[in-house]
DNA sequence: CATTTCGTTGTAACTTTGTTTCATTCGCAG
DNA sequence: CTGCGAATGAAACAAAGTTACAACGAAATG
């Protein structure tokens, strides 16, 4: 795999990751990056570009270029994800555990998972994202979200809380249909490509189609994948969604649970977006059509 | 609330332990920071400046008073510090949050609620549940989801991660079919029955055939609720899920990630138990996996 | 093959942020 | 009072980060 480091901070490992992908001068500033962290985010703007060979716009715009808000947002993230002594460590679960430890590991697992993200998440991916989705709900583009296997059912979620929203949006799950439903997209339309792996083909292909049809790409995926590979050219936004659990690739348990926290932070956002006054009244409703399916209290 | 959480953030203790000897100004910076370390990190000292009533100057005396080179300095030791420290506390999305103050919110929200399942768990619950599912699956006897709406697609979630073990199971979210398809259980079948309230009139009626049928059934759902209380009565298994956050009662977020968590715990319980006769090759790899990959580093 | 276009990079102007200097205020001892 | 030192803020200053724009070169287009 492309990192054999285990205990590498996932920053870096993201770093890595989008390296290749990166032009040449922004590249010696990741490398830089690599080589020492931690001095990175204490040395001044022009103190780093001497280091890295390149001019200081360069620096910034290799830190905008994997995502963050610029120099001084990375080194913020930076500081704190190169910190060492993580406090909740992955632990594996044993044959012989006692339900009571099953409960605590795999929970564990869980948070230390997410955290890792909320330490490590790129603000501006996640707020291009939420513009992106609440133009297209308010303009009433069409928003399609596409996944297959575990991650067809973050898709569903999806759907379903934008609805709650009251924004029309559509999950697809079938390989075929996708292809179809990415082809009818158009200026304007989002389509959010979910993927634990990254290297299903198929959607690779769905996010070409939807993004040379001139619709606005998301893509929700591990960063060192293929399929993010392609988010990172322009027009796209990537959600990176790592973490260090090869577990994962058995039963993804972890990185569904990412993608769903992902989904929950730009549907929050869509709705923070879409204003309150649109909302209340629609949740209210909601609310008053549920109690009538009830027992009792509500 | 300034409770010494158990694992508050070294540089934040010291911080409140030298307040009391500090002057009134810096007192209120010291405040600040302990209130939203995180964010005191990202804002300008114009701004922290302000919020602390205070001028712009004393915010730095303020760091250098408590042992840092400047605010500069002060900031990025305190972002490295900072994540260290897990949030026991729900806090509210705002209308003005930036996207940042989003993810670190509705993740720190998820995780609070995960680690207080963690500690308030019924291991007995947990394990009996787990019991009745891997010997209903290794007899070949049904297991059935049922769940509506949001808890629909958990319990497609968990039809999905049983199929990867090798054990058929079905999720139902359609309200009729779920009626018939508990109609038609008998001894030794396991119904799962996931509802977010715990109000749905259809799942407490699809709960109540289950158990008359001879099913065992086992109950996710919030430990007030009328299906709560159905699940109390023998031969039901209560997997409550309770959190305190009301919004959940309009999009659920929270209680859906902890019904899959219960969910990956109980999937996870029974690979382990059924572990010895199918699933041996597959979790071994998943171990030795696993453990090449754990973090060591501390 | 000329031309356009687009991505990459650097220079220089600009803005913001953090820091220092210095004057003012306040409490208190002589 | 008067004077001294600690505490504080206003404003000037320096440094860091950001933006605008122009130059260059490689791939695409006619």
């Amino acid at each position: 795999m492309n990192a054999p480091d285990s205990g590498e901070p996932l920053m870096l490992e993201r770093i890595r990751a989008a390296l290749p992908a990166l032009p040449p001068a922004e590249q010696r500033v990741a490398t830089l990056v690599l080589q020492d962290a931690r001095g990175f985010a204490s040395l001044p703007i022009g103190e780093l570009a001497t280091r890295a060979a390149v001019s200081k716009p360069t620096v910034v715009r290799f830190c905008r270029s994997v995502g963050y808000d610029g120099l001084a947002d990375f080194k913020l993230k930076l500081a704190g994800s190169v910190n060492e002594g993580v406090p909740y460590v992955h632990r594996a679960v044993d044959e012989d555990d006692k339900p009571a430890d099953l409960v605590v590991k795999v929970i564990d697992n869980a948070v230390a998972a997410l955290l890792n993200y909320r330490n490590a998440a790129s603000a501006a991916a996640v707020e291009r994202a939420i513009e992106l989705l609440a133009a297209a709900g308010q303009a009433g583009h069409r928003i399609e979200f596409y996944g297959v296997g575990n991650s067809g059912i973050v898709a569903q979620d999806a759907q379903h809380k934008f609805f709650r929203l009251g924004v029309s949006a559509h999950a697809v799950s079938d390989g075929h249909v996708q292809v179809m439903s990415a082809t009818m997209l158009g200026p304007g339309d989002c389509a959010v490509v979910i993927s634990n792996s990254g290297r299903s083909r198929d959607l690779v292909d769905v996010a070409d189609i939807a993004h040379k049809r001139g619709a606005h790409v998301i893509v929700i995926t591990a960063s060192g994948s293929t399929l993010a590979a392609r988010a990172r050219q322009p027009g796209h936004v990537l959600l990176a969604a790592d973490h260090p659990e090869d577990f994962d690739r058995y039963s993804p348990m972890v990185s569904r649970l990412l993608h769903l926290m992902i989904m929950d932070i730009l549907t929050t956002g869509v709705a923070l977006k879409l204003g309150s006054e649109r909302l209340r009244p629609m949740l209210q409703e909601i609310k008053r059509n549920l109690r009538s399916r009830r027992y009792t209290d509500g």
